[in-house]
DNA sequence: ATCATCTGTACGCTATATTGGACATAGACG
DNA sequence: CGTCTATGTCCAATATAGCGTACAGATGAT
């Protein structure tokens, strides 16, 4: 799962790895699970999913929830999180900045990042319209299958970029597979160009609109997009381009300030 | 720190234990540190502390930030912490309701929880006055400093509550000590009626109100608190817990409901 | 009643993670 | 120049963590 255990076969896997997989486990699961699932379902031997559980229990770091001895993501997590939004506050600002783009386009705006080698919203804000266009927040999803995607690997090299994407993560929700090629291209062009959009590749409706945001070392820590009807987004084209890269020059450079006193 | 791990000295400590300590540091000092420097505070061998913070750099649990090799609290971990918050959705109402308390009362709100055996301020909305009485949220406070903390264990026997609260946290920050059993009545008191109000004991010019936010155990799994200046909180007694106890009730149901889909 | 499945606990073996200390480098300071 | 501290890496010794496996209660199907 996280790329990083599964190297080598038959080896004994090392406690805090193994935690981690479990908490990613359950948050990808999104729903309180008995150990006994959890270590079914991540394939680990269930006397260490028990030890660990009770372990990350005594810390705080799971809870009981749901009954029947089901455990979740606990308080401390919440806490832990929320130290690392605070030091690097682009949350506030962001939540601002994707209630201006909503209101000004009447389209879903949405704020994106990488978690490990995979993309995810973190923030979202959906537009006005009847029949609103909207997406889970925090789930993982293949970074081939989106605008962001490709500007947000765009400051590694080519063969880095390979490596780094599963190679399994070109194959698109429909079955059909994308040449890594015409990505790695994809990427270049958003990397020159300062953003990206197409038809989106995992739908046959949407049409999305991606910007980077820049961290202090010129790269692209995270990403706004608008997600749009694709007749709305090829009539809007300019204006809402225009819009997300002042969005992006508004949070450009929040990211990674610490707020010391 | 943790309470759990320093029951025996001279013994090895578990890497998930260490890892855990390392990372609730960071939280507290709120910056990033070497790993040198996280060793030497937190008294744990040098090449421990390496070990364990490559592991959580690999893993996303850290990351470097703030040069010369100095890491904190990475993105993983505000994942997982948003994945608790999405599944005890408490957040948006929450936000919500201090929004509401402080408009209406013009004083500073906050939504307080328990972290392990200390205090700490999720969530705060600063009053509309010239000189606003804020507090740094995600401290870990002593619980018997605050009034949250009369009602946050009440939940517990008197003996319970003895062995739950470190007994150096009855010192207040003035150095004077105060008398655990007369904390005790406190609690009882706050049990029954429903709320708690005092003069701060940790300094000399607030009065603080607190009421329970019950999880569906009938337990205080949060509070909503106001912080006044003295003569405004004395003055305005019952118009405060009145708004208060309207607010928690509208909270009362919200916490431990998942939103699957 | 019998069997199968799910659940949690207990225990011993051994691969290995934790640890102390040696080593290397770089700067500060006199 | 030598000496001291701060920093990071490497390595071998051994306490122990992870694992397989056996055990036991609960539940439900036949």
């Amino acid at each position: 799962m996280d790329a990083v255990l599964d190297e080598a076969a038959g080896k004994r896997a090392r406690g805090l790895d193994r935690a981690f997989e479990i908490l990613d486990f359950l948050r990808q699961k999104r729903q309180a699970l008995k150990p006994n699932e959890i270590a079914a379902q991540i394939g680990a031997p269930r006397s260490s999913v028990y030890e660990l559980v009770n372990l990350l229990l005594r810390n705080g770091i799971l809870e009981f929830t749901g009954g029947e001895g089901r455990v979740y993501l606990g308080r401390k997590l919440y806490f832990l999180g929320a130290a690392y939004e605070n030091h690097f506050d682009f949350t506030r600002e962001c939540e601002a900045v994707l209630e201006r783009l909503a209101d000004e386009t009447r389209e879903t705006a949405q704020f994106c990042m990488l978690d490990g080698n995979k993309y995810t919203v973190v923030r979202m804000r959906e537009g006005a319209r009847p029949f609103r266009i909207s997406t889970d927040i925090g789930q993982s999803v293949p970074i081939p299958w989106t605008a962001s995607g490709r500007l947000l690997v765009a400051h590694r090299t080519d063969e880095d970029i390979l490596t780094f994407i599963p190679s399994q993560d070109f194959r698109l929700p429909g079955g059909e597979w994308l040449d890594p090629q015409h990505f790695l291209a994809e990427v270049r062009q958003a990397e020159r160009e300062g953003f990206f959009t197409f038809n989106s590749i995992v739908d046959s409706f949407t049409h999305c609109f991606a910007v980077p945001v820049m961290d202090e070392g010129g790269h692209a820590a995270a990403t706004l997009c608008l997600v749009t009807p694709r007749d709305d987004g090829l009539a809007n084209r300019d204006r809402y381009l225009a819009r997300l890269k002042e969005a992006a020059a508004s949070l450009n450079h929040a990211p990674t300030r610490a707020k010391r006193g």
